[in-house]
RNA sequence: GGGCCUGUAGCUCAGUUGGCUAGAGCACGUCCCUUACAAGGACGGGGUCGCCGGUUCGAGCCCGGCCGGGCCCA
């Protein structure tokens, strides 16, 4: 106990204890603790190459919260924190602070230093591990600034089990895995037609997918058909994307479409490029759309994929990995005009090569009327700016159920074995699952990010040989193919004939991030942790990514241990700015975290973060964080009250009516509490603790005030001291997991030891003090005539000091006789000299005022 | 177009398995400088629970339709 001051603060609290709990170290993990007494937390990296915005806050106080409920319950608590610096944008950031690039065909430079004034127009060209280096440097900044602001902010994490999904164990791991599911056939090299990014020059996944509405045009074309050569009639289909017509295998309409019957198996001829193409059925092709009747191209968009594949079509591809018309004329165009149509496109750009083809097709009377203007949904990379284009590419792919109807079922069992809070959100997962179209894509053309570790043998031609990849041992993990030579070669045998070269590729983020519970957690790197904290409890993550972090971690989980990564899902919602809209990041960069901390207190905004129900939007509201302000204060004053009558002395007999009631209704609360947050609906909780406190200082308090103050000797006195003392303590535990700083603060003055370590309360605990047919609704009763005896004061416009003549009180027996059993504090508190009771079915209270 | 969420006081939101006269805070108004707290406190006004219909003794809650907002997926 370090003595009650005078005149109690919040300010400067989170710097203060911030700095105890680091000290004492209550929120490191105990490894001797045995799995069934663990509570082990996933905890989301945030993405360190931007910055933290109010909305990291809001979630990861939530997690806070339960976690410190938890521990509070007697768990040992697992709360491991990771940085996510893998990827693009850290990528993006890199080469503009340093002025570098990455030529992952570069060696690696042992003593390199950046450029000293970056040039963005010029940049060096480096290896991928000086680029990783440089990378690991920058980000490292970054995370120093977060984890000062998660320490103010109080969350509990144990900062010894931070991990970064580019450091030397992700990077482990991450390989680990990759091999583990090469072993067992769940990891597979593919060549195939692939979604792609032509600004980022790399394969992009499905979950990484957006559409986006663009504008666009339908350009009516004529296709001659072969068997009608005297006669001019054309099929007019409609297309978007007049450009592909060199691209041209098939047209397709829908089997059951009756204008086209008669045209099913027969075929037709290009315009410009006099390619005989074949007009075929399928039922994907819409009625609806444009004519009706459609060109398939290699490739145009998903749909032309998927003819591609189920009519067994051939393959003209004319997109560069550019996204530019390939300079060679392809061999299937064989016609010289049609040669010299060609070649006017090659090269250009699909915009270009868009309007040149359409003069042709003008030129040529190939065309009707002009473009019809559209808007059709495109499909973007989710950090692209330009359109998707789809080529062929060698990629590698891990099965997820989109192309294995049984691996499929099992992950849609996982979702529903998983429990999800709110529980709405599984649908989430389950649509994503049920609308799968291929496997997941986890190859990137990318370089800071985690190697493919894997070589290709070359044969005497330099061909490499991707179908017998050369794989490391797992003792030498992390590796990086470009640098280091597999076990067998020399560095010089790279790329020579007989050789060998690297996989040029890295992995997807996701096909790192989805393993957190392994990085965190020591997988094959320190069992017996692993053993302690998996499978774990908790994911705690924001709901735009349940179909990319949440699923794929699932899927990793599922195909290395065959179980669910951990037990419960809570799917934080959005902050929303004060128009109903998700908070921008312009707007987020005015409202700093930091800022709000200092301005608030961090107990404040924790307080704001922990109304925003689990999965519940929540604007962002400064008025919020004033209440939790004033709400930390007013604990501050009431504990100093309360200590400040020396009601330390918890083991006085309760003896009082109302005492007794008081700890009734007391234990009501905790009980209705503990429910909501083992719901994880730490709102609640927060509510219903607040509310008998805000009752408990405005009544409560004001009645036993006196009563309190009086002879310490008279069991009255000792009655109020000792129930001060059970309810202060049990406020106080009920509210550190949300406001950990002011708890804490008060707990200091009168307990030994950290709030935070306490046992969370028991309904019983003070049970011994209370009779068994204690009714807490006297409380209400007598809160009520209080209440009654103010209002009278308030409309005579008096001072709450004023002396009341007389109170008559009419109401039901049973409240009478309630109200009567705490007849002197409700004289002293509402300076009544007399009450009189009077039965009746209603309740009223009259006072009359003394003059 | 399909799915999910959502609509309650001027604002932000509670409202348990359907159950007396629908709640809280903010804001607003009136009052009170009271020995925990004036950056406070007491008291008060304020709602056709989006709209229409149905089930029920009884609907903010359940069912159907419509309208508005949001998100996910095509």
């Amino acid at each position: 106990m370090t003595g009650l001051p005078d005149k109690p603060s919040i300010d400067g609290l989170e710097d203060r204890w911030s700095q105890r709990w680091e000290d004492s170290g209550i929120y490191l993990f105990d490894r001797t603790k045995t799995r069934d007494q663990v509570y082990s937390i996933d905890t989301p990296p945030p993405t360190v190459s931007g910055s933290l915005h109010v909305g990291h806050v809001f979630s990861y106080t939530h997690t806070d919260c339960i976690a410190r409920f938890k521990r509070m319950r007697g768990f040992e608590v697992f709360y491991p924190m990771g940085w996510d610096d893998n990827g693009l944008p850290t990528e993006r950031r890199v080469q503009n602070y340093f002025g570098v690039r990455c030529d992952p065909s570069l060696a690696y430079e042992e003593d390199f230093t950046p450029p000293d004034k970056p040039d963005a127009k010029n940049q060096l060209p480096i290896s991928r591990r000086n680029f990783v280096e440089l990378c690991e440097q920058l980000t490292i900044e970054d995370e120093v600034a977060f984890e000062q602001l998660w320490r103010r902010l109080g969350l509990s994490i144990d900062w010894t089990q931070t991990y970064q999904t580019i450091d030397d164990n992700a990077r482990a791991t991450s390989q680990r895995a990759f091999l583990a599911n090469l072993a067992r056939g769940e990891a597979y090299q593919s060549e195939a037609p692939t979604l792609w990014d032509i600004t980022f020059r790399t394969a992009v996944a499905q979950a990484e997918l957006e559409d986006r509405d663009r504008p666009g045009a339908y350009y009516r074309i004529g296709f001659p058909r072969l068997t009608d050569d005297a006669c001019d009639q054309r099929i007019w289909i409609e297309t978007t994307r007049p450009e592909l017509l060199a691209a041209c295998v098939a047209l397709v309409a829908h089997p059951d479409d009756e204008r086209y019957q008669e045209l099913f198996g027969t075929k037709v001829r290009t315009p410009l490029f006099n390619v005989e193409v074949p007009v075929v059925a399928h039922r994907l092709a819409d009625p609806d759309k444009g004519s009706g009747i459609a060109m398939i191209c290699t490739f145009g968009d998903l749909t032309d994929v998927t003819w591609w594949r189920e009519l067994s079509l051939p393959t003209r591809p004319i997109i560069g990995w550019d996204g530019r018309i390939l300079r060679e004329t392809p061999s299937w165009i064989v016609d010289t005009d049609a040669q010299a149509h060609y070649q006017s496109l090659a090269g250009s750009t699909s915009h270009t090569a868009k309007e040149r083809i359409f003069e042709l097709l003008v030129a040529g009377g190939h065309t009707q009327g002009e473009p019809r203007a559209i808007t059709h949904p495109v499909k973007f990379f989710e950090k692209g700016e330009r359109p998707l284009e789809i080529v062929t590419t060698r990629q590698w792919y891990f099965t997820n159920g989109g192309r294995d109807a049984e691996i499929r079922e099992q992950l849609l069992a996982r979702g529903r074995e998983l429990t999800w809070h709110p529980e709405h959100m599984q649908v989430r997962y389950e649509n994503w699952v049920e609308g799968l179209n291929g496997d997941w894509l986890v190859s990137r053309q990318r370089f800071f990010g985690v190697p493919i570790p894997v070589w290709y043998p070359l044969d005497d031609d330099q061909q490499p040989v991707f179908d017998q990849p050369i794989v490391p041992a797992d003792a030498d993990l992390p590796i990086d193919p470009s640098s280091e030579a597999p076990a067998g070669f020399t560095a010089d045998q790279r790329s020579a004939p007989g050789g060998f070269i690297g996989d040029p590729d890295v992995m997807d983020t996701w096909a790192t991030s989805s393993l957190s519970p392994q990085i965190a957690g020591g997988w094959e790197r320190d069992q017996d942790l692993w053993a302690r904290i998996f499978p774990m409890d908790l994911r705690p993550q924001a709901h735009e990514i349940i179909r990319t972090w949440l699923f794929s971690t699932v899927v990793r989980s599922h195909l290395e241990f065959n179980c669910l990564p951990w037990s419960n899902a809570a799917i934080s919602g959005w902050i929303l700015d004060p128009d109903r809209k998700k908070m921008s990041k312009s707007q987020g960069n005015v409202v700093t975290p930091l800022g709000l901390l200092d301005e608030h207190g961090s107990d404040a905004v924790r307080y704001w973060a922990a109304s925003g129900r689990p999965g519940t939007d929540t604007a962002f509201d400064v008025g919020q964080m004033k209440i939790g302000r004033r709400l930390a204060i007013k604990i501050l004053n009431a504990s100093r009250f309360v200590l400040s009558n020396a009601a330390v002395v918890a083991d006085g007999e309760v003896t009082e009516p109302l005492d007794q009631a008081l700890l009734a209704a007391l234990s009501n609360t905790v009980q209705k509490a503990t429910s909501a947050f083992e719901e994880y609906n730490y709102t609640r909780a927060l509510e219903l603790t607040e509310t008998f406190f805000w009752s408990f200082t405005d009544d409560h308090v004001e009645l036993v005030k006196e009563r309190a103050y009086g002879d310490p000797n008279d069991p009255r006195t000792i009655s109020a001291r000792a129930t001060l003392a059970y309810v202060l303590s049990a406020q106080l535990r009920l509210f550190a997991p949300i406001l950990p700083f002011v708890t804490e603060e008060v707990w200091s003055w009168w307990q030994p030891g950290s709030v935070h370590t306490a046992a969370w309360p028991d309904p019983n605990e003070w049970a011994a003090a209370v009779p068994e047919d204690t009714d807490p609704q006297l409380i209400d009763d007598v809160a009520a005539v209080l209440s009654a005896i103010r209002r009278a004061k308030s409309e005579a416009k008096v001072s709450m000091k004023a002396e009341v003549a007389s109170v008559v009180i009419t109401g039901p027996a049973q409240m009478l006789s309630r109200v009567q059993r705490a007849q002197a504090d409700l004289t002293s508190a509402g300076r009544v000299q007399q009450i009189t009771y009077q039965e009746g079915p209603e309740f009223s209270v009259q006072a009359v005022l003394a003059d």
